[in-house]
Formats: structure tokens, C-alpha cells, sequence
DNA sequence: GAATAGATTGTCT
DNA sequence: GACAATCTATTCT
């Protein structure tokens, strides 16, 4: 689907990569996750680059939300980081073994953040495969699987809990940043595995680039029930 | 393709 | 002690 990224030698697209500033995520929590469909997530370390275009996000704006960990505005050690300023990271474990990436948005002491559900592998995929392959042996270069949820993409871009609270902003480049890309298709959907939220869980606050193949789950599948 | 079970642990009541 | 912004394998159709 995604024509990026195939035509700059790796030297030259690093030289030229600058990360998002903050001024990107210091808005509306909506128009952040709406936007960052397109953009590129970037991880940079141990002389190992990995990149990929992010193709899914949720937003989630407390303390009304109750589908999101800021509910209610009771602040606790591990909802910190979504308190905090925008352009850093909230990252927490989920389901005693899955790590999620988010990025805080809107001003400080507001609690919202957008989820990285899903996104396409562009660079490093070697380092992606050997990562997904601690878990999933039967995992390939071009198979969705790599990326397409939330959990999966933390782990093909060893993305941990030591990185929660990092900056995303600034110059030169962070370990981890948001870069540009080109604009995304969108559409909107629920949001996914929040049953628990009440009317909350109807809410439209999933965005997706339609068709793309590492999108977690279909709008069709999504969208069945009650 | 869809539905289900089981894994596994930090966090909060 | 219950639960969670999930993933994987298995068992169906």
C-alpha cells in the first residue's frame, strides 16, 4: 500500500530526519491521534535504527474517559507520565507480559495521551523479525503479525518500561521520536478491548488508515455486535 | 475467518 | 485478591 520510504539511501534519510516538536502534541488529544496516522515512529540505539509508519492510534482524555488510566483524575505512580508534559512517553504493562507506547498530548496536568496500536515496518525489519521472533517463531519479514497491535510493535522495536517518561522532543534527535511522513487516509472506529467503559466504549476515538495491512483489526470486525 | 482458552504480573482495592 | 488499552495456539466453520 505505502509507496514511503524506498528511495533515500539510509545515510541520507537519518541526516535529514528531524523529530516532530512539541508543539505537535501540545493539542487537542483528538487531532494528535488523528494526525499521527502517516508519521514515522523512530527508534535509534545501539547503532541499531528501526523505523515504521504509524497506521493506528486510540486517544484516551481523562479524568471524563473512563476508558482511559487518567479516569476520574486519580493520579497513582503508574498514570504519572500522562499528567505530564506533551512529547513525552506513558508507558505501561498490560496483561502481566504486553508493553504499550503512548504519547502524552494536550498541556500539562490534563491526563490524555494516543495509543500506537499499529504500524507499518519501513526500516530494520531484520532487527524487527529477531525481536518478534522471542515470542513467535513463525513470524516472516512480510507478515503482519510483525506490528499490527500494540504489543507487538513494542516488542519488534524494543520498546520497554525503562523508556516510559522519555522526552520525544528536541534536537538532535532523541532514541525515540515521531517524524514526518506523508498524510494518511482516516477513518474512525471504537476503540478496542475497553468494554469495562460503559458508553465510553462507543466512542469513535480509533483511527485507522483503511485497507492497510498491519491494521490490528478490520472496521468490519470491529464494528460487529450490539 | 471467528471464537475460545490460557498465559502472566504490576497495580490498586 | 481481582483485574487489565493483549497475544498466541487451538479448534472450530
Amino acid at each position: 500500500m505505502s509507496s514511503f520510504g524506498v528511495s533515500i539511501s539510509p545515510g541520507v534519510a537519518r541526516a535529514r530526519t528531524r523529530a516532530l516538536p512539541r508543539s505537535f502534541y501540545a493539542r487537542p488529544v483528538l487531532q494528535v491521534a488523528r494526525d499521527c496516522l502517516g508519521k514515522v515512529l523512530n527508534v535509534r540505539r545501539q547503532g541499531i535504527e528501526i523505523t515504521g509508519r504509524i497506521v493506528e492510534t486510540e486517544a484516551y482524555r481523562g479524568p471524563q474517559d473512563l476508558a482511559a488510566h487518567t479516569a476520574g483524575n486519580v493520579r497513582t505512580a503508574r498514570n504519572e507520565a500522562m499528567y505530564g508534559p506533551a512529547g513525552h512517553a506513558y508507558i505501561f504493562l498490560i496483561y502481566g507480559m504486553h508493553i504499550h507506547f503512548n504519547l502524552v498530548t494536550g498541556q500539562e496536568g490534563q491526563g490524555h495521551a494516543v495509543l500506537i496500536r499499529a504500524l507499518e515496518p519501513l526500516q530494520g525489519i531484520d532487527r524487527m523479525l529477531r525481536y518478534r521472533r522471542r515470542t513467535l517463531r513463525s513470524v516472516t519479514s512480510d507478515s503482519p503479525a510483525l506490528t499490527n497491535g500494540p504489543g507487538k510493535l513494542c516488542q519488534a522495536f524494543d520498546i520497554s518500561r525503562e523508556d516510559n517518561l522519555r522526552d520525544l522532543c528536541g534536537q538532535p534527535a532523541p532514541e525515540i521520536f515521531l517524524s514526518e511522513g506523508p498524510r494518511a487516509r482516516c477513518r474512525r472506529t471504537p476503540r478496542i478491548g475497553i468494554d469495562y467503559a460503559g458508553s465510553w466504549r462507543l466512542k469513535p476515538w480509533r483511527f485507522i488508515e483503511p485497507g492497510n495491512r498491519y491494521v490490528s483489526r478490520s472496521p468490519r470486525t470491529t464494528l460487529t455486535g450490539p
